[in-house]
DNA sequence: CCAGCTTTGTGAACGTGTGCACGAGTGCCT
DNA sequence: AGGCACTCGTGCACACGTTCACAAAGCTGG
C-alpha cells in the first residue's frame, strides 16, 4: 500500500502561518475591506508575497487573478482548514501565576478556545474563581475532560509537576497538549505537543545580542546603520520565531 | 567582497535547540553526572542522536570518542555561545495580566534575565510592586534602558498598544524584542523580534485535532491505537514546536 | 601492545521550505 | 472588441535542515 496519506497535506510551516493570515484577514474584514492581494497580505504579515500565494494555494484556488482574494471567503476557508468552525474547549492544569494569567486573559474564549476548567493539586486554590471559572481539584480532571469533550490540555504547572500533569491529561483522554513548563514531556507518539518556553526565547535573543556585540567589536569601523543587506533574514519558522518588517498603509 | 560572514555561523535551528540541551545538561550536572553520550542527551531532549552531535559540533569538537561529552564543559561552552556568561537585564512594557505574571515568575532572574524594570501607561498601575520591581511610567522607559544597559524588551501590552510599545523600546535603544501581543510588529530590520502567540499555538493544535477527526472518520475501521507508524512525526522547529517522546531512565 | 567495543564527527543523500520568474486568467478602459 | 494592467498559481532552482552511515578515535581488558 503506497503512502496515500489522508488527503491534501498542508506543510507544517504553512500551518504555522495560517493563523497569522487569519488574524490579519479578520481585521481587514472588520474594516470593511472586501478584497486583498497577496502583496498586501504579505506586507501585513511580514512575509514574502510568493509565500502567501503558495500557502493559500494549499487551501485550493480561492483567488481571482487580476483582483486578489475575497477576504470573507478566505477567512472562512482558513477557519475551516484550521478546524475553527467550532469551539475547542481547553482545560488548564495549574492555577499558579501562569494559570491565573491564562484564565484571566479573556481573548482565549473569544478566539474559540473556551476554558472548560482549571485544576490544581493545592486544595487551598480549589474553589477560587479565575476569569469566571472555578478552580477544581486535579482529581476531577478526567471528569471535566469527558463531560466537556476536551481535546486540548494546557500544562501551566511548575517544572517539577509538568510530567505528571501531562500524564494525567493523557490518561483523561486529551490528545493535544500546550506545554508552558520548561521540560520535554514524555508522552505517547499519538499525542501532539507544542511547547512555549520563555527561557528558550530569551536565550535565542541573547545569542543574537552576544553575536552582535562580538562582531561589532571585531569590525568596529565598517559597520553601517543596519549592518548591510539581509542582516536580519531568518525565516519565521514553526511556532514562535518571527522576524518582521511590514510597511504601514 | 564575498559573504565572509563573521565567524562560524550556527544554524538558527540549532540555536533554538541549544537552550534545551543546556537545561538538560544543567540538570544532569546537578545530579553529579559527569559525562553524557549524544544518545542519552538525544533521548532526554526528545530528538535524534545524530542531530545532537551535529548541533554540538558547531560549538567545536568537545566530545571524546568512545566516551561522550563532559557535562560541565559542555554547559560552559553552550552558555558561552548563547551569550549567557553575563546577565541580560530585560524591561517589560505592560503591567497588565501578562506583565504581572511575567514579573511574578521568578525563574526569570534565575536564568540570567533579571527584570530591570516594568513600565505601563496607566498612572494607576505606576507605583505598585510586582515581583519585587516597582512599576514605573512608560515615559521613564528610555531612562531605564540607558541606565541599566538593557538590550532586550518584552512587549506585554494589549494588542492595540503593542506597536507603540515596540517603537518606544526601539527609540529607547533596545535591540531585541520578545513580543507576546498577537500582531506583527513593524520595526527596523536591525531589531531582532521573536513572537510568542498563544492563539497561534492553539490554532496549530486545533488543525491537528481537526485533521485527526477527519481522517479517523474516513478510515474508521483500520485505525490502530497509535494510528500507525509515524503519526506524529514533525520536526521540532524554530521557536516553539516540539514533538517529543524521550524515554525515562 | 593489540583486539574489540563504544561513541564521536562528518560526508552525503534526502526531504522540506523559500523565492524567483513567468504563464495564465481576469477586469477595466478606450 | 481589443489591448493593457494587474494578480494569481506554480514549476524550478536553491538553501536549509535532518538523518543515515561509516571512518576515525579513544578506552578497556588481557
Amino acid at each position: 500500500m503506497p503512502t496515500e496519506r489522508t488527503r491534501r497535506r498542508i506543510p507544517e510551516a504553512t500551518v504555522a502561518r495560517l493563523p497569522v493570515y487569519l488574524r490579519i484577514l479578520s481585521e481587514q474584514a472588520e474594516e470593511e475591506v472586501e478584497s486583498i492581494s497577496s502583496d498586501r497580505l504579505a506586507e501585513l504579515a511580514g512575509v514574502n508575497a510568493a509565500k502567501v500565494r503558495k500557502d493559500l494555494s494549499y487551501l485550493g484556488s480561492y483567488g481571482t487573478r487580476g483582483v486578489g482574494y475575497e477576504v470573507a471567503y478566505l477567512v472562512y476557508q482558513i477557519r475551516r482548514e484550521l478546524g475553527l468552525t467550532h469551539d475547542w474547549p481547553v482545560v488548564i492544569v495549574g492555577a499558579g501565576n501562569l494559570g491565573q494569567a491564562l484564565a484571566g486573559y479573556g481573548g482565549f474564549g473569544e478566539r474559540g478556545f473556551p476554558v472548560a476548567g482549571i485544576v490544581d493539586v493545592d486544595p487551598g486554590k480549589v474553589g477560587t474563581v479565575l476569569g469566571g471559572v472555578r478552580v477544581r481539584h486535579i482529581d476531577e480532571l478526567s471528569q471535566i475532560v469527558q463531560s466537556k469533550r476536551v481535546n486540548i490540555g494546557v500544562v501551566a504547572t511548575p517544572t517539577a509537576a509538568a510530567q505528571d500533569a501531562a500524564e494525567r491529561l493523557v490518561r483523561a483522554g486529551v490528545t493535544s497538549i500546550l506545554n508552558f513548563a520548561p521540560v520535554v514531556l514524555s508522552v505517547p507518539r499519538s499525542i501532539e505537543v507544542r511547547k512555549v518556553d520563555l527561557a528558550v526565547e530569551l536565550q535565542i535573543l541573547s545569542y543574537h545580542e552576544q553575536r552582535r556585540a562580538a562582531t561589532s567589536t571585531l569590525r568596529s569601523v565598517a559597520g553601517g546603520i543596519a549592518g548591510g543587506p539581509g542582516t536580519n533574514g531568518h525565516g519565521s519558522q514553526g511556532g514562535a520565531a518571527a522576524t518582521s518588517r511590514p510597511a504601514s498603509a
